[in-house]
DNA sequence: TGCAAAAAGTAATATTTATCAATTTATTAT
DNA sequence: ATAATAAATTGATAAATATTACTTTTTGCA
């Protein structure tokens, strides 16, 4: 049985894998001829908030979280990009300055594919338009459920919900044991809370059998409680 | 001075007016060839939640709230969608169902164009396709800084602040006199908060001269103050 | 115009969430 | 392996927000 069944992960997914994955080998490499590739260790910033962007990003392996950092430099992340993401490019579209931040998660490998590449392939492919379209136009969808999020949902709910669509973004081959590798601090910002609750809630599904913790690792034990909980029916 | 001086405005705004102001008008002919306009009076629902989209809506006249409602049947205003604007499109590109829903928050004159026509347009026009590339990319920044409004700052502040953004979406000719006339409810929905708290917030900032008011319309006379509150330095 | 219904406003209280202050546990570098 | 450092956890309390119950005002309509 997939999680698809049970719940609607695609609510909270961009599914920006595809925006590549349908294009054209021909306009493929048009698009990657100048691309080049870096490693970013953990913590380590793709781009800035308010700098003016030069390129897109591909996440060839690793994870990415897009954040945005308030007056008092307490960070809040709006989305966790996995492998095979494309971050960076709806600023350059919006030809506008970068409108979050981006940072590793964990160490990544990520090219930079430069902006004129970028526009020149999207004025002669047909088909990248139409899939940036598409694309675009789910991630919208994908942020009016985060915004119905914050405003309905208690902690403890965004909490339940946030671990259920983590633990698919850090599947791997064996699925039955996920571990979901993100600091405390990390997850707080991510379900937009202090710390300190969140701990709490871990504790309580801890307490009820929901999920087990290795250090710093969660594995989710009990995917349809949590579901439960964050109120999907 | 204008507000633009002292607020970013264009971050809590989609600005898709813009979507068919730079269109050639060979193009515009073709989208609306098909066009039927139909006048909704206040509280009507223009499209829902789930329903598969046949078209795009043109708002002629008029304000239309675009909306989520939960499960208890609570409903939480996502966006105002003012005299000038598209909506529904993005469902459309998407090739999903409508992800929220529409309906008047005053009389408006709406038109809709076919689906066909959208798409057929789209296809052989340039700009179209660049335009709307363009603004759903902005539309996608307003709705990360919503998300951020909403975990970091308090109801205080998401009021003081949507007050702010409201007074630009109800100005008419007499721009020192703008009346926000808006039920409590809707505010409190737009807000994220209980009607309770959002009349809390109004008697403060009345009692303190930042508005006054007229049974339900809201005057804000000191935009500054509200500027201030809603902590945008 | 005046009456009924709806909406707005107020107050008291309950609940949730944030903050502060520790202690315990994990991780990293040597 | 061990010490030093960072992160996670727990508990107590403060602050913010939600809920309940009610009164007053406004609005729409007979």
């Amino acid at each position: 049985m997939s999680i698809k069944d049970i719940f609607p992960i695609e609510k909270w997914d961009f599914k920006s894998q595809s925006i590549l994955q349908g294009l054209p080998a021909e306009d493929f490499a048009m698009l990657t001829a100048n691309q080049t590739e870096q490693v970013y260790l953990k913590g380590e910033v793709v781009f800035r908030e308010g700098a003016f962007p030069s390129g897109i990003f591909f996440i060839k392996s690793g994870k990415v979280k897009k954040y945005k950092v308030n007056e008092t430099g307490k960070e809040h992340i709006i989305y966790v990009a996995n492998t095979g993401e494309l971050i960076g490019y709806s600023s350059v579209l919006a030809d506008d300055r970068y409108t979050d931040s981006a940072a590793a998660l964990e160490k990544s490998i990520v090219s930079f594919i430069p902006k004129e590449d970028f526009l020149k392939t999207l004025q002669l492919s047909e088909g990248l338009s139409r899939q940036l379209l598409k694309t675009l136009s789910h991630e919208f969808a994908v942020m009016a459920n985060s915004i119905s999020l914050f405003s309905q949902k208690s902690v403890r709910e965004r909490t339940a919900l946030q671990l259920v669509v983590l633990r698919e973004k850090y599947k791997t081959g064996n699925a039955a044991l996920v571990e979901i590798n993100m600091s405390r601090d990390d997850l707080a910002s991510l379900v937009g809370t202090a710390r300190e609750n969140v701990v709490r809630v871990l504790s309580e599904f801890r307490d009820k059998g929901y999920l087990t913790t290795q250090g710093r690792k969660i594995i989710v034990t009990d995917v349809k409680s949590l579901i439960r909980i964050a109120n999907y029916h």
